[in-house]
DNA sequence: GACATTCTTTACCGTTCGGTACATAATGTC
DNA sequence: GACATTATGTACCGAACGGTAAAGAATGTC
């Protein structure tokens, strides 16, 4: 496995991380090549050798997005293992909120941004049906996990965990439409509160 | 007021109908002009003269689609006058999941896709600052409708108006990704009911 | 029916789009 | 140090972009 030729000048993932912002910022559409390569500074053959097409590396760029954003949100509704259910939900959900409302990156969810720029022809077909097995995947888990605390005796059976998972993504969908509309962390945090307050209803 | 000169062999309305779903599809930047014309079926000299340049065209479409859609679906919130609060809720909430499910027309709602295409440079900072102010009117009015209907003992004063509306509203901007992620009418009437049910507690 | 006025059609403008050919610079192998 | 290999910088491709000039077709006025 010996690497021969001339050694790349730049690192993939910091590629890959200055890429994301612009996407986030402007989406698939509204970003050009050209406004790519001048964030990250690097030329069009290079992003292209490297990357293939603007389709793979929005796909690539997405799937950095999930494993910088999505799976250490995650890790808030089991851990820590001793805190009441409610009070995991909240820091998950917090932490959602902190990650959609950071200074230092663009306001709002991707991946929902990206949702919703899927349907029509602006986004490629195989990216939005990438898009929507990552958001019914996260349904999934978030439904499991659910389950899995009503066996445990952390959460009402009162109504169904799926019911629950769809309510509680469709609210976290929402707030990233909120945060994009320039609401502010507080406001988000105090939406969080309300919804886990009549949670256990 | 005699008007001179040929007349315009198409209406208005229909051509801002028409230019709301390729718009409502495939997003501002997504959309081309020659899209427009293609879809509408006048040419570009006549698109124009009337409706001014892209960006305008846009604000008059999205003026339109508030006319279509938002107006009509608030009448719910205070009509039948007899019917409990929870039921003319739902019954707003299930006219909104009507109109982001509907098959004649895209999903999701327009101005949650566009508020989620706003905050780069892909949206003119103009229409940006127009879809804010839409959406805060929105949350303002469904904020003094519910103050209203605590006034009136119709709603628990458990929690203020403002946090209700704000919880409420980002459920609806949940529903949109929902919808243009593949939800059903029937799932997200399942979600309404969910949150409606945690709502008196 | 001549005329000013308004809309439609065709054809085009300069710019930017996604993507690439090609020459050159840097690396490991022998 | 010659050589095959890989990355870089420049310069460019045809197509599509937002937008418009100019000529012809329809209307009301007199």
């Amino acid at each position: 496995m010996t690497t021969v030729g001339r050694k790349r000048s730049f690192d993939k993932e910091e590629v890959l991380d200055k890429a994301m912002r612009v996407f986030w910022d402007n989406g698939f559409a509204g970003t050009s090549m050209s406004d790519l390569t001048e964030a990250i500074g690097i030329n069009k053959p290079s992003l292209y050798a490297t990357f293939g097409n603007k389709e793979q590396l929005f796909n690539a760029v997405m799937a950095h997005y999930i494993n910088i954003y999505g799976a250490p949100s995650m890790k808030h509704l089991t851990e820590p293992a001793d805190l009441p259910l409610l009070k995991r939900l909240e820091n998950y959900m917090f932490a959602i909120v902190a990650t959609i409302t950071a200074e230092a990156s663009p306001k709002g969810c991707f991946v929902v941004k990206s949702c919703c720029e899927s349907g029509g022809l602006s986004l490629p077909e195989d990216t939005t049906a990438s898009l929507v097995a990552i958001s019914e995947d996260m349904e999934q888990i978030l439904e499991e996990f659910l389950l899995n605390e009503q066996l445990k005796g952390q959460l009402s059976k009162a109504h169904e965990a799926k019911d629950i998972a769809a309510y509680l993504l469709s609210l976290l969908y929402g707030l990233s439409v909120m945060a994009r509309r320039g609401k502010s962390a507080e406001a988000l945090q105090s939406i969080v509160k309300t919804t886990l307050k009549t949670l256990p209803a």
